[in-house]
DNA sequence: ATTATAACAGTAACAATTATCGTTATTATA
DNA sequence: TATAATAACGATAATTGTTACTGTTATAAT
């Protein structure tokens, strides 16, 4: 079995994770991360957020903007996709039933997990087109 | 303002997805319309396809695998992924409860659409493993 | 028939992600 | 504490899914 060896770029890339309340990319915590660790490579941060995925440390989600998103909170939520300004919010686990009460008839299967995303226009924006 | 001109690939493209119940990526579909067209390009699949969603004739989504489906069925429903076969299952409405009887607290924006996805094993899968 | 142009096939470009490789840092063991 | 084993590194190449470009062909309007 392999053995997880202390690094401060995944250490960091936790960190980093953490202190966000965005849903970042690889791409936008390389970013980040290379105020710290200049020369942190691009390969490390993939490496180490499927890694920390692979813990179930973060989850991945894909919202069909093209590109994966992190997150640091992992335990069931759902999310808002503003598709004017791209932002992607957390809704309160209070909305969160089990996966089974959301079924009415018989499923095609058993379902362990389930995803659901809301896209519209965050409160932020319209507000932000009533003023001009 | 552009008007369309009719093409006999165009046309393949549209009934060979109307013919299937997967929901296949472009590639898996550009297989299919090989046989038709043996020279057909991926890329005028793509654009087709690109096209047939901008005039609403059918879906298109991401359930986390890294690639678009697409989908002829254009109204309202749900998909259960299994993890064990890949095979995408339309759901209908029906099937679920109306999610917006979840949401008792305020949502951060107005959505105008939402996705659902289940993930597990389906029926099909869950009794082959049965049998070994 | 002629002309305009949408759509084509082929291919290059692109973006996101993963794999490879030689080197470095961390941890276990002598 | 020195040494050995190997996880993780940075750099970069490769891969994958998708889009854009280019010269040619097919469709439909004049």
């Amino acid at each position: 079995m392999r053995t997880l060896k202390y690094s401060r770029q995944r250490e960091s890339i936790k960190n980093c994770l953490m202190n966000r309340t965005d849903h970042p990319t690889a791409d936008a915590l390389y970013l980040s991360i290379r105020e710290e660790f200049p020369n942190i490579s691009l390969g490390t941060v993939y490496r180490n957020l499927n890694l920390l995925v692979e813990l179930g440390e973060i989850i991945k989600f894909t919202c069909g903007d093209g590109s994966e998103h992190f997150d640091f909170t992992t335990d069931q939520h759902y999310h808002f996709v503003c598709r004017t300004c791209g932002k992607i919010i957390d809704l309160p686990v209070s909305m969160v039933r089990s996966t089974s009460d959301f079924f009415t008839e018989e499923m095609p299967g058993h379902a362990e997990t389930h995803a659901l995303f809301f896209y519209g226009e965050c409160n932020h924006c319209m507000e932000s087109k009533l003023e001009s």
